[in-house]
DNA sequence: AACTATTTATAAGA
DNA sequence: TTCTTATAAATAGTT
Protein backbone atom coordinates (compact mmCIF):
# COMPACT_ATOMS: atom_id res chain seq x y z
CA UNK A 1 0.00 0.00 0.00
CA UNK A 2 1.34 3.26 -0.57
CA UNK A 3 2.83 4.62 -2.76
CA UNK A 4 5.85 3.01 -3.99
CA UNK A 5 8.06 0.47 -2.10
CA UNK A 6 7.46 -3.22 -1.45
CA UNK A 7 10.16 -4.47 0.30
CA UNK A 8 10.27 -5.87 3.58
CA UNK A 9 13.75 -4.97 5.37
CA UNK A 10 14.69 -2.98 8.05
CA UNK A 11 14.04 0.85 7.44
CA UNK A 12 17.42 2.10 8.16
CA UNK A 13 16.51 6.16 8.34
CA UNK A 14 15.56 6.33 12.34
CA UNK A 15 12.90 9.02 11.43
CA UNK A 16 10.69 7.11 8.31
CA UNK A 17 11.50 4.08 11.20
CA UNK A 18 9.71 5.66 13.76
CA UNK A 19 6.57 7.19 11.52
CA UNK A 20 6.22 3.63 9.19
CA UNK A 21 6.19 2.21 13.41
CA UNK A 22 3.23 4.58 14.01
CA UNK A 23 0.95 3.88 11.20
CA UNK A 24 1.73 -0.14 10.87
CA UNK A 25 1.36 -0.51 14.75
CA UNK A 26 -2.16 0.76 14.26
CA UNK A 27 -2.92 -0.76 11.59
CA UNK A 28 -2.33 -4.12 12.92
CA UNK A 29 -3.45 -3.81 16.24
CA UNK A 30 -6.75 -2.71 14.41
CA UNK A 31 -6.76 -5.92 12.32
CA UNK A 32 -6.09 -8.09 15.98
CA UNK A 33 -9.28 -6.40 17.27
CA UNK A 34 -11.43 -6.93 14.17
CA UNK A 35 -10.52 -10.60 13.50
CA UNK A 36 -10.95 -11.20 17.22
CA UNK A 37 -14.30 -9.80 17.21
CA UNK A 38 -15.32 -10.85 13.41
CA UNK A 39 -14.44 -14.37 13.67
CA UNK A 40 -14.44 -15.26 18.03
CA UNK A 41 -11.01 -15.89 17.95
CA UNK A 42 -9.31 -15.94 21.50
CA UNK A 43 -5.87 -14.16 20.51
CA UNK A 44 -2.72 -12.04 22.27
CA UNK A 45 -0.55 -9.44 20.38
CA UNK A 46 2.70 -8.73 22.82
CA UNK A 47 4.89 -5.41 21.01
CA UNK A 48 7.80 -4.17 22.42
CA UNK A 49 9.04 -1.20 20.33
CA UNK A 50 12.93 -0.38 19.77
CA UNK A 51 12.74 2.35 22.89
CA UNK A 52 11.28 -0.66 24.63
CA UNK A 53 7.61 0.55 24.97
CA UNK A 54 5.08 -2.35 25.22
CA UNK A 55 1.69 -2.31 23.71
CA UNK A 56 -0.33 -5.41 24.13
CA UNK A 57 -4.01 -6.66 22.82
CA UNK A 58 -5.77 -9.45 24.49
CA UNK A 59 -9.21 -10.96 23.14
CA UNK A 60 -12.09 -9.61 25.05
CA UNK A 61 -13.17 -12.69 25.57
CA UNK A 62 -9.56 -14.33 27.24
CA UNK A 63 -9.89 -13.62 31.04
CA UNK A 64 -5.68 -13.31 31.38
CA UNK A 65 -2.31 -13.29 29.61
CA UNK A 66 -1.80 -16.18 31.74
CA UNK A 67 -4.93 -17.94 30.70
CA UNK A 68 -3.88 -17.62 27.10
CA UNK A 69 0.01 -18.71 27.51
CA UNK A 70 -1.00 -21.56 29.62
CA UNK A 71 -2.90 -22.94 26.36
CA UNK A 72 0.10 -22.04 24.54
CA UNK A 73 2.08 -24.33 26.55
CA UNK A 74 -0.86 -26.94 26.53
CA UNK A 75 -0.68 -26.92 22.79
CA UNK A 76 3.06 -26.66 21.82
CA UNK A 77 4.41 -29.15 24.98
CA UNK A 78 7.16 -26.33 25.09
CA UNK A 79 6.19 -26.06 28.62
CA UNK A 80 7.21 -22.49 29.22
CA UNK A 81 6.88 -23.08 32.90
CA UNK A 82 7.90 -26.42 33.21
CA UNK A 83 10.62 -25.77 35.87
CA UNK A 84 7.75 -24.10 38.53
CA UNK A 85 5.46 -26.56 38.01
CA UNK A 86 8.01 -29.57 38.43
CA UNK A 87 9.24 -28.15 41.43
CA UNK A 88 6.06 -28.25 43.18
CA UNK A 89 4.71 -31.30 41.97
CA UNK A 90 7.93 -33.08 43.55
CA UNK A 91 7.36 -31.09 46.79
CA UNK A 92 4.17 -32.42 46.68
CA UNK A 93 5.26 -36.07 45.89
CA UNK A 94 7.39 -36.32 48.74
CA UNK A 95 4.54 -34.77 51.17
CA UNK A 96 2.37 -37.67 49.60
CA UNK A 97 5.06 -40.46 50.24
CA UNK A 98 5.00 -38.75 53.77
CA UNK A 99 1.67 -39.42 54.32
CA UNK A 100 2.00 -42.82 52.95
CA UNK A 101 4.34 -43.77 55.60
CA UNK A 102 3.29 -42.28 58.45
CA UNK A 103 -0.16 -43.80 57.67
CA UNK A 104 1.69 -47.19 57.77
CA UNK A 105 3.40 -46.83 60.47
CA UNK A 106 -0.01 -45.70 62.40
CA UNK A 107 -1.70 -48.23 61.29
CA UNK A 108 0.21 -50.54 63.23
CA UNK A 109 -1.05 -48.96 66.06
CA UNK A 110 2.45 -47.70 67.55
CA UNK A 111 1.90 -45.35 70.40
CA UNK A 112 4.24 -42.52 70.50
CA UNK A 113 6.08 -42.52 73.76
CA UNK A 114 7.25 -38.89 72.71
CA UNK A 115 3.38 -37.60 73.28
CA UNK A 116 2.72 -36.68 76.92
CA UNK A 117 -0.99 -38.01 77.61
CA UNK A 118 -3.06 -36.93 79.93
CA UNK A 119 -4.66 -39.46 82.02
CA UNK A 120 -8.36 -38.92 80.20
CA UNK A 121 -7.33 -39.38 76.88
CA UNK A 122 -5.13 -42.38 77.71
CA UNK A 123 -8.60 -43.94 79.24
CA UNK A 124 -10.20 -42.44 75.38
CA UNK A 125 -7.08 -44.00 73.91
CA UNK A 126 -7.65 -47.61 75.46
CA UNK A 127 -11.02 -47.94 74.61
CA UNK A 128 -10.25 -47.19 71.26
CA UNK A 129 -7.60 -49.75 71.56
CA UNK A 130 -10.13 -51.57 73.18
CA UNK A 131 -12.84 -51.50 70.42
CA UNK A 132 -10.41 -52.03 67.64
CA UNK A 133 -9.18 -55.29 69.37
CA UNK A 134 -12.56 -56.42 69.47
CA UNK A 135 -13.16 -55.53 65.30
CA UNK A 136 -9.99 -57.48 64.23
CA UNK A 137 -10.79 -60.26 66.32
CA UNK A 138 -14.30 -61.06 65.14
CA UNK A 139 -12.81 -59.87 61.66
CA UNK A 140 -10.33 -63.03 62.43
CA UNK A 141 -12.87 -65.11 63.19
CA UNK A 142 -15.25 -64.79 60.74
CA UNK A 143 -12.15 -65.51 57.98
CA UNK A 144 -11.41 -68.25 59.70
CA UNK A 145 -14.74 -69.20 60.28
CA UNK A 146 -15.13 -68.89 56.17
CA UNK A 147 -11.87 -70.66 55.74
CA UNK A 148 -13.64 -74.15 57.55
CA UNK A 149 -16.99 -73.79 56.15
CA UNK A 150 -15.10 -73.73 52.84
CA UNK A 151 -13.25 -76.40 53.82
CA UNK A 152 -16.37 -78.29 54.85
CA UNK A 153 -17.64 -77.75 51.77
CA UNK A 154 -14.44 -78.87 49.77
CA UNK A 155 -15.21 -82.86 52.10
CA UNK A 156 -18.99 -83.00 51.67
CA UNK A 157 -17.99 -82.54 48.09
CA UNK A 158 -15.33 -85.60 47.76
CA UNK A 159 -18.31 -87.19 49.76
CA UNK A 160 -20.95 -86.40 47.20
CA UNK A 161 -18.10 -87.36 44.29
CA UNK A 162 -17.98 -90.69 46.52
CA UNK A 163 -21.04 -91.71 46.72
CA UNK A 164 -21.79 -90.24 42.82
CA UNK A 165 -24.22 -87.63 44.00
CA UNK A 166 -22.08 -84.95 42.20
CA UNK A 167 -22.84 -83.18 38.61
CA UNK A 168 -20.19 -83.27 35.57
CA UNK A 169 -19.62 -79.70 36.67
CA UNK A 170 -18.76 -79.93 39.96
CA UNK A 171 -15.80 -82.61 39.23
CA UNK A 172 -14.14 -79.86 36.94
CA UNK A 173 -14.06 -77.21 39.22
CA UNK A 174 -10.66 -76.98 41.15
CA UNK A 175 -10.35 -76.46 44.89
CA UNK A 176 -8.31 -73.62 45.70
CA UNK A 177 -8.39 -72.28 48.91
CA UNK A 178 -9.71 -68.03 49.38
CA UNK A 179 -6.84 -65.66 49.89
CA UNK A 180 -6.93 -65.18 53.57
CA UNK B 1 -11.47 -3.91 2.00
CA UNK B 2 -13.37 -5.98 -0.68
CA UNK B 3 -16.79 -5.39 -1.59
CA UNK B 4 -18.96 -3.56 0.65
CA UNK B 5 -19.16 -4.62 4.68
CA UNK B 6 -17.52 -2.40 7.23
CA UNK B 7 -19.31 -3.25 10.11
CA UNK B 8 -17.27 -4.80 13.15
CA UNK B 9 -19.65 -7.49 14.57
CA UNK B 10 -19.24 -11.38 15.33
CA UNK B 11 -19.95 -12.55 11.64
CA UNK B 12 -22.77 -15.54 12.56
CA UNK B 13 -22.87 -17.22 9.30
CA UNK B 14 -20.08 -20.38 9.93
CA UNK B 15 -19.30 -20.62 6.69
CA UNK B 16 -18.46 -17.04 5.90
CA UNK B 17 -16.79 -16.82 9.04
CA UNK B 18 -14.09 -19.44 8.97
CA UNK B 19 -13.89 -18.09 5.15
CA UNK B 20 -13.15 -14.64 6.62
CA UNK B 21 -11.33 -16.19 9.56
CA UNK B 22 -8.79 -17.81 6.87
CA UNK B 23 -8.04 -14.59 4.93
CA UNK B 24 -7.53 -12.55 7.80
CA UNK B 25 -5.35 -14.62 10.23
CA UNK B 26 -2.65 -14.73 7.12
CA UNK B 27 -3.42 -10.93 6.16
CA UNK B 28 -2.50 -10.62 10.06
CA UNK B 29 0.24 -12.58 10.29
CA UNK B 30 1.61 -10.98 7.14
CA UNK B 31 1.57 -7.88 8.72
CA UNK B 32 3.20 -9.02 11.93
CA UNK B 33 6.35 -10.11 10.40
CA UNK B 34 6.35 -7.11 8.29
CA UNK B 35 5.87 -4.74 11.01
CA UNK B 36 8.64 -6.62 13.17
CA UNK B 37 11.01 -6.62 10.29
CA UNK B 38 10.93 -3.17 9.01
CA UNK B 39 10.78 -1.25 12.44
CA UNK B 40 12.81 -3.70 14.56
CA UNK B 41 10.33 -4.39 17.00
CA UNK B 42 9.76 -7.80 19.59
CA UNK B 43 6.64 -9.00 19.21
CA UNK B 44 4.32 -11.85 19.96
CA UNK B 45 1.18 -13.10 18.46
CA UNK B 46 -0.73 -16.19 19.99
CA UNK B 47 -3.98 -16.90 18.64
CA UNK B 48 -5.99 -19.82 19.03
CA UNK B 49 -9.29 -20.18 16.75
CA UNK B 50 -13.15 -21.02 17.47
CA UNK B 51 -12.11 -25.02 16.93
CA UNK B 52 -9.06 -24.53 19.22
CA UNK B 53 -5.92 -24.58 16.77
CA UNK B 54 -3.04 -22.36 17.26
CA UNK B 55 -1.48 -19.85 15.30
CA UNK B 56 1.57 -17.98 16.10
CA UNK B 57 4.37 -16.22 15.27
CA UNK B 58 7.28 -14.54 17.54
CA UNK B 59 10.08 -12.50 16.17
CA UNK B 60 13.02 -13.75 15.43
CA UNK B 61 14.65 -11.44 16.98
CA UNK B 62 13.54 -12.61 20.58
CA UNK B 63 14.45 -15.91 21.66
CA UNK B 64 11.22 -17.14 23.16
CA UNK B 65 7.42 -16.91 24.15
CA UNK B 66 9.14 -17.16 27.66
CA UNK B 67 11.31 -14.16 27.36
CA UNK B 68 8.75 -11.94 25.93
CA UNK B 69 6.01 -12.41 28.60
CA UNK B 70 8.75 -12.36 31.52
CA UNK B 71 9.92 -8.61 29.46
CA UNK B 72 5.57 -8.34 29.70
CA UNK B 73 5.37 -9.20 33.61
CA UNK B 74 8.35 -6.55 34.00
CA UNK B 75 6.91 -3.73 31.76
CA UNK B 76 3.63 -3.87 34.23
CA UNK B 77 4.35 -5.49 37.19
CA UNK B 78 1.22 -7.81 36.60
CA UNK B 79 3.35 -10.72 37.93
CA UNK B 80 1.32 -13.56 35.97
CA UNK B 81 3.01 -16.20 37.22
CA UNK B 82 2.57 -15.56 40.93
CA UNK B 83 -0.30 -16.96 41.73
CA UNK B 84 0.39 -20.07 40.29
CA UNK B 85 2.81 -20.05 42.83
CA UNK B 86 0.12 -19.42 45.58
CA UNK B 87 -2.29 -21.97 43.56
CA UNK B 88 0.53 -24.58 44.14
CA UNK B 89 1.04 -23.61 47.72
CA UNK B 90 -2.62 -23.75 48.15
CA UNK B 91 -2.68 -26.90 47.37
CA UNK B 92 0.25 -28.18 49.37
CA UNK B 93 -1.03 -26.64 52.35
CA UNK B 94 -4.17 -28.68 51.61
CA UNK B 95 -2.41 -31.88 51.79
CA UNK B 96 -0.24 -31.31 54.58
CA UNK B 97 -3.70 -30.59 56.53
CA UNK B 98 -5.36 -34.01 55.57
CA UNK B 99 -1.78 -35.60 56.67
CA UNK B 100 -2.54 -33.84 60.21
CA UNK B 101 -6.40 -34.90 60.04
CA UNK B 102 -5.04 -38.50 59.02
CA UNK B 103 -2.68 -38.84 61.69
CA UNK B 104 -4.90 -37.93 64.48
CA UNK B 105 -7.85 -40.14 63.25
CA UNK B 106 -5.22 -42.74 62.58
CA UNK B 107 -4.03 -42.30 66.26
CA UNK B 108 -7.41 -43.48 67.92
CA UNK B 109 -6.96 -46.73 66.09
CA UNK B 110 -10.01 -47.18 64.32
CA UNK B 111 -9.60 -50.14 61.97
CA UNK B 112 -10.70 -48.81 58.60
CA UNK B 113 -13.60 -51.78 57.79
CA UNK B 114 -13.40 -50.79 54.14
CA UNK B 115 -9.78 -52.87 54.45
CA UNK B 116 -9.65 -56.23 53.78
CA UNK B 117 -7.30 -57.75 55.92
CA UNK B 118 -5.74 -61.33 55.45
CA UNK B 119 -5.74 -63.36 58.39
CA UNK B 120 -1.64 -63.10 58.88
CA UNK B 121 -2.26 -59.14 58.82
CA UNK B 122 -4.99 -59.74 61.15
CA UNK B 123 -2.84 -61.53 63.74
CA UNK B 124 -0.06 -58.93 63.09
CA UNK B 125 -2.61 -56.15 63.72
CA UNK B 126 -3.93 -57.83 67.24
CA UNK B 127 -0.26 -58.31 68.39
CA UNK B 128 0.01 -54.47 67.71
CA UNK B 129 -2.89 -53.50 69.48
CA UNK B 130 -2.06 -55.63 72.31
CA UNK B 131 1.30 -54.30 72.25
CA UNK B 132 -0.15 -50.64 72.32
CA UNK B 133 -2.68 -51.33 74.48
CA UNK B 134 0.12 -52.65 77.36
CA UNK B 135 1.54 -49.24 76.50
CA UNK B 136 -1.07 -47.11 77.05
CA UNK B 137 -2.10 -49.19 80.08
CA UNK B 138 1.73 -48.71 82.04
CA UNK B 139 1.43 -45.20 81.64
CA UNK B 140 -1.84 -44.74 82.52
CA UNK B 141 -0.98 -47.17 85.64
CA UNK B 142 2.40 -44.31 86.38
CA UNK B 143 0.70 -40.92 85.67
CA UNK B 144 -2.00 -42.12 88.63
CA UNK B 145 0.63 -43.82 90.27
CA UNK B 146 2.29 -40.13 90.39
CA UNK B 147 -1.05 -38.71 91.02
CA UNK B 148 -1.18 -41.07 94.53
CA UNK B 149 2.41 -40.16 95.21
CA UNK B 150 2.21 -36.59 94.61
CA UNK B 151 -1.07 -36.32 97.27
CA UNK B 152 0.97 -38.65 99.49
CA UNK B 153 3.60 -35.86 99.87
CA UNK B 154 0.70 -33.44 99.75
CA UNK B 155 -0.74 -35.22 103.14
CA UNK B 156 3.16 -35.47 104.63
CA UNK B 157 3.21 -31.90 104.06
CA UNK B 158 0.24 -31.48 106.31
CA UNK B 159 1.31 -33.79 108.76
CA UNK B 160 4.86 -32.14 109.02
CA UNK B 161 3.29 -28.97 109.52
CA UNK B 162 0.69 -30.11 112.04
CA UNK B 163 4.18 -31.35 114.07
CA UNK B 164 5.95 -27.66 113.09
CA UNK B 165 8.28 -29.71 111.07
CA UNK B 166 8.14 -27.67 108.19
CA UNK B 167 10.30 -24.52 107.15
CA UNK B 168 8.11 -21.53 106.34
CA UNK B 169 9.13 -21.45 102.79
CA UNK B 170 6.88 -24.56 102.16
CA UNK B 171 3.48 -22.64 104.15
CA UNK B 172 3.27 -20.25 101.24
CA UNK B 173 3.40 -22.95 98.32
CA UNK B 174 -0.14 -23.83 96.77
CA UNK B 175 -1.49 -27.48 96.13
CA UNK B 176 -2.52 -27.53 92.60
CA UNK B 177 -2.79 -30.81 90.77
CA UNK B 178 -0.65 -31.69 88.54
CA UNK B 179 -2.56 -31.83 84.61
CA UNK B 180 -3.29 -35.48 84.26
C1' DA C 1 -0.66 15.00 12.02
C1' DA C 2 -2.88 15.29 7.36
C1' DC C 3 -3.19 14.34 2.67
C1' DT C 4 -3.49 11.36 -1.35
C1' DA C 5 -1.56 8.31 -4.81
C1' DT C 6 -0.96 3.75 -4.70
C1' DT C 7 -0.57 -0.73 -3.01
C1' DT C 8 -2.67 -4.28 -0.35
C1' DA C 9 -6.24 -6.80 1.84
C1' DT C 10 -10.35 -8.94 1.50
C1' DA C 11 -15.85 -9.72 0.76
C1' DA C 12 -18.46 -11.80 -2.31
C1' DG C 13 -18.94 -14.70 -5.95
C1' DA C 14 -17.34 -18.78 -8.74
C1' DT D 1 -11.48 -25.06 0.63
C1' DT D 2 -9.13 -22.05 -3.21
C1' DC D 3 -9.25 -18.51 -6.99
C1' DT D 4 -10.84 -14.37 -8.93
C1' DT D 5 -12.14 -9.82 -8.94
C1' DA D 6 -14.30 -5.57 -7.54
C1' DT D 7 -13.78 -2.66 -4.01
C1' DA D 8 -12.51 -1.04 0.71
C1' DA D 9 -8.60 -0.13 3.62
C1' DA D 10 -3.92 0.70 4.69
C1' DT D 11 -0.09 3.22 4.20
C1' DA D 12 4.52 5.36 1.76
C1' DG D 13 5.89 9.43 0.54
C1' DT D 14 4.97 14.04 0.90
C1' DT D 15 3.56 18.46 3.10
Amino acid sequence: MGRGRSEIKRIENPTQRQSTFYKRRDGLFKKARELSVLCDVDLLLLLFSTSGKLYHYLSPTVPSVKDLVERYEAATHTKVWTDIRQERRAELEKVEQMCELMEKELRFMTVDDGEKYTVPSLELLEHNLEAAMHKVRSEKDRKIGGEITYLENIIRGRQEERYGLCDKEFLRTEYTLPNL
